[in-house]
DNA sequence: ACATATTATTCGAGCCTCAAACTAAATAAG
DNA sequence: CTTATTTAGTTTGAGGCTCGAATAATATGT
């Protein structure tokens, strides 16, 4: 049961239920894909005669092709319908502090051809250097129909300026990265929290998400971002500043965060937290002045990379500094699980490479903590798999294929 | 952007069009009234002919009646549109520990009759007594058409069972309340956890909430309920689980809670939790005794409205009491406000009558620890409202105001 | 009385789904 | 080889819906 929003509805018109009806018969293609228009009908319940207009017309509009013939043991052979995979390309664009990747799709998210650079540091630099390459990047192909581009960005993204508010890892502020790639190269644009991009690309594109109505996506990395999808939506919150469960606190007295406030979950579990445990512990001996003067970013200060790999080689601080991160991230997400009971919570981020270690104690303790622990499982998101890069696409995919905005 | 839910969608048939019209039309009324065909042609975008005959239907049906005329300075005057008070009684239950309360309204939520009486303790003999206490209020107005019941009660519903899985104040596990209502009284019953119950109230029913999309209701009694609406959407979760943030830990190695967990919000802020540290507050000093002997539920245990009275008369130790509980429940709304950011939250409870002291506590640690702070404002809902009752009334309300299941 | 302004209704065009009849294409049985 | 049977897909007319133009209704000011 939904709110009408008396502020901003659609009221229907004629064509409403056609509209209604075609994304539906769209989005049944797209995840069972071949279907027949007998198995349409049987699928959506409409009536055959509705699902021949419908797949005339989006066959017409190059959205479906027409495959090979089925088998059956009577009677008239079904024709397949799949998408087309000619029409259209989808660009994704996933910007990291050091990397940004640029992707092109066809309707089913298959990756196609991609390209990586260097981001710049200074956002205005960093924007002519995108629209260049993103612009080069569609000349490879000029025969492709591009359906729009989707950018997922490491920061907080206010929907309603549709700018990036604040990029921590980044430095950037304010930042305009819509309107000049929309100007650069004719296409619609969509910019989203890196955390919300992994949330939809796991709703929209994955296997195991299946018929889920409420999962979040995890981010971890030198910080922890939430994407959260509730009844099948994202919620965004008052300014789409929503899901910044990575700030909330997990201990009143715990120390000061750069947000403000004290004691964030991600000062605990994140990738930058664990090497700040790691340097703790192993700057016990003489090393420790060295350590610390050694400080920030750069020098001595081993990547959270290193902290894995040393894991896996049998260092016992490495891995009890992997343990402590597990037991944090493990304590949060328990704050979800109990909180907003999704059914699945997808983790992103190097640690899931370590997931044989941290897995077992993640599920320990929101076994521990939450009461509806057996409702919500727990998932790794490898990284070779892209999510970041699979959100931006989905958030192109979904304009299409999501629910129409009506009442 | 909403995912069409392939496992359970509604496809749109000729109908649609004029369901979803109707709904944005009725919702025009209830929100706004009194309302001319012209003012809602002109507010819903739809020709004054579409308008005409939506609103004749309505009328038809009784959904709708035409009141005074309009004054204008030229022209036809316009015939006000009203929702029909005559046609239809809603009837909201609340369940609460000690009491339960029986309620009428009109389709404008206006309390018509009310009556309360104790809560049994035994589950079997409240719904024995419970269906005839409904009958016998139904049969006192004979005329009414009775539109349906909804049932807020004190604990876990499985949305999916339509059972009472838990009530922990009560003792009461997996209760079928629902059932033998429908059948003793032939009406269409709705149940639903009290602190969602508060949020429909709010997003339905409350003018401050006018044209919000998201919104958390926090129910301060025993324990800590919280109702969370994202989207104009109650978030339920899994199986109607959702919004136990009652039971999230905000202190890793805090007391254990009934629920397993340590920690728990709600050891920390709820009533039981003040009541238990002004005890420990006065049984150092010697008016230890004479407190602990004014009493409440078992022994010399006083009642939250105990401390509450003492605090305004000036008590130091009791006024503490409150200002831990405040800070606490700061603390934990500071984690809804980080990690979902709705426009607003509701705090109800019998706290609420001594907000000129707690408001200030509570607005102050959420702006100490949320950088997003300044997005969510917190209010608190007096009991007088009863936002319970009415929440039990918004949800049979929503099933002919809502927008319609459609994709 | 007449022009003007505003509300509300009437009616035909066009879009949509439905349901029944029909065509198409395959296999099994006689 | 012919015919019945089965399944897929199309054609067609009926009925519901919104739109938009024309029209009716009802008020005020000149």
């Amino acid at each position: 049961m939904r709110k009408i929003d008396l502020t901003s509805f659609q009221v229907a018109t004629s064509e409403t239920a056609r509209d209604i009806n075609r994304r539906i018969v769209l989005d049944l293609i797209r995840t069972r894909q071949p279907l027949s228009r007998a198995d349409l009908a049987r699928l959506s319940g409409l009536q055959p005669s509705t699902i021949s207009v419908i797949a005339e017309q989006l066959i017409a509009e190059q959205w479906l092709t027409e495959g090979a013939f089925g088998y059956l043991p009577r009677g008239r052979k079904p024709r397949f319908l799949h998408l087309n995979v000619e029409r259209a390309g989808i660009i994704g664009i996933n910007v990291r502090p050091a990397i940004t990747t640029i992707a092109l799709t066809d309707l089913n998210a298959r990756f196609i051809a991609q390209e990586s650079f260097p981001t710049a540091t200074e956002p205005q630099a960093f924007i002519k250097d995108l629209c260049a390459r993103v612009s080069g990047f569609m000349k490879v192909r000029p025969q492709v129909f591009y359906e729009g581009i989707g950018m997922s960005l490491p920061g907080r993204v206010d929907q309603v300026s549709q700018r990036l508010v604040f990029a921590p890892n980044l430095g950037w502020r304010d930042i305009d990265l819509k309107k000049p790639l929309e100007r650069a190269t004719g296409l619609v644009v969509e910019i989203e929290n890196a955390a919300n991009a992994c949330a939809l690309a796991e709703i929209w594109l994955s296997q195991r998400a299946d018929g889920m109505r409420d999962l979040i996506a995890v981010t971890v990395s030198e910080g922890i971002g939430t994407g959260i999808i509730a009844n099948g939506q994202l919620v965004r919150g008052a300014t789409g500043v929503a899901g910044e469960f990575g700030h909330v606190s997990i201990n009143e007295d715990g120390p000061a965060c750069q947000c403000g406030n004290r004691g964030c979950w991600e000062v605990y579990a994140s990738n930058s937290a664990t090497i700040r445990a790691y340097m703790q512990a192993t700057s016990n001996g003489r090393t420790s002045r060295a350590a610390k003067t050694s400080a920030a970013q750069h020098a001595n200060e081993p990547a959270f990379e290193d902290i894995l790999r040393l894991a896996e080689q049998g260092d016992v601080k490495a891995a009890e500094a992997l343990d402590r991160m597990a037991h944090y991230l493990g304590f949060g997400i328990s704050m979800l699980v109990t909180g907003v009971a999704p059914s699945l919570i997808v983790l992103v981020g190097e640690v899931t490479r370590a997931w044989q270690r941290v897995g077992p104690i993640i599920n320990q303790v929101i076994a521990e903590r939450s009461p509806t622990a057996t409702m919500t499982s727990i998932v790794p998101s490898e990284e070779a798999a892209q999510p970041r890069l699979r959100g931006s696409i989905a958030l192109v995919l979904q304009k299409h294929f999501a629910a129409p905005s009506t009442a």
